[in-house]
DNA sequence: GTCTATACTCCGATAGAC
DNA sequence: GTCTATCGGAGTATAGAC
């Protein structure tokens, strides 16, 4: 997000931060603190301006919640296609996987205050926000169950899972790590492989070893 | 919870609710609708009686918020041992880490708001209350970190898997459950057997058949 | 134990100057 | 685009009658 807008950049007054810039600052209040301890105030606190002038770029606070959750969104499911997509035509299905659960993890827990603060405050906001970011996250689990649905189809996963809750337990799990991630334990990416060893292989000892 | 202290209850005043029925509707108010949207004004309502009057029965707002999260980790501690302790001596390690996590899940789905509220709203509360709340947290998770040890000093689990991390990938991903689980379209008890199979076993399709 | 009444704080939002 | 000033509402909490 906030990615300048090269054009119409002669303006004049010289702002800190802009439309985006309170979006940036307010995802990652929105991410540390949670959607009803972050005020206007506190938002516009951040950005170095006074909280009547939020007003110019917002036209509510429901507005900005809004945009933070479907920027959110949008961020992980570039990341988890784009990096399904670099992968050889001929990967196979546990390769696959493998890259969809880190690219997810790394937008979680590396890249984006946005994503991480949509897992966090989803259940906070009120119902019409979350209506609102719902079209959203349908693109998004579409999106997983076409992958997982092909993997089954080929062969990869066993034909007795429902991909729907299968879906719904796999991203559960992966975004459950906001809440205890600790990059002084370990990377996102080494989480993700043993997501993705727990996930693929269980966890049981095997007898035909 | 709510368990009446049948000694002297021939009291003068014949309130419908007490402080424990005051503990019940803040409980099932916070599973339904998280922390923030939850006023004393709503709980007082929702109890039949004035807000002011909720003062009687607890100091403050945390001071609810605090005993109705404490509830909730006994309530799933003691559901999840006595589960563990009622199975035979000699159970093996799939059926304990089985009984485990159907306890787990009955108490989050099916039994208590006290549990539910817990999970949900404990992202949501004041440092302070989330703090109180920890030493009820640890001892929970020490008894799980038991477990699983045991299974893993059995030869039960695998030996490279890191327990503490192994308990907080369980639980983070059985408490997801909570944000989709809906009874109509399966119960919890199968809902388990499902969590205990991708886990036990994961969902790649095995080459050895 | 519950009521009424109220103090105090903070919030989202608006109006108008610059 | 940002400021100051302010409105109306809702929140937690307290005091004192019953």
């Amino acid at each position: 997000m906030a990615q300048n807008t090269a054009s119409k950049v002669n303006e004049t007054s010289r702002s800190a931060v802009g439309r985006d810039g309170v979006l940036d600052i307010a995802a990652r209040l929105f991410r540390e603190q949670g959607y009803g301890s972050v005020s206007l105030r506190k938002i516009a606190e951040a950005a170095g301006i006074k909280a009547g002038s939020i007003y110019y770029h917002f036209g509510s606070k429901d507005e900005i919640v809004a945009a933070v959750l479907d920027a959110g969104i949008q961020v992980v499911h570039e990341s988890m296609r784009d990096a399904v997509t670099a992968l050889p035509a001929d990967a196979d299905g546990e390769t696959v996987l493998r890259a969809a659960i880190r690219a997810h993890l790394r937008a979680l827990l590396d890249v984006s205050d946005y994503t991480s603060a949509n897992v966090r405050i989803f259940g906070q906001v009120p119902q019409s926000v979350r209506d609102a970011n719902l079209p959203t996250r349908r693109a998004y689990e579409a999106e997983w169950d076409s992958l997982l649905s092909r993997l089954q189809e080929d062969g990869a996963l066993k034909q007795d899972v429902d991909i729907r809750r299968l879906r719904l337990m796999l991203i559960g799990a992966l975004n459950a790590t906001l809440d205890w991630f600790d990059p002084d334990r370990g990377s996102a990416d080494a989480l993700s492989r043993t997501y993705a060893d727990v996930f693929l292989n269980g966890i049981l000892q095997r007898q035909d070893t």
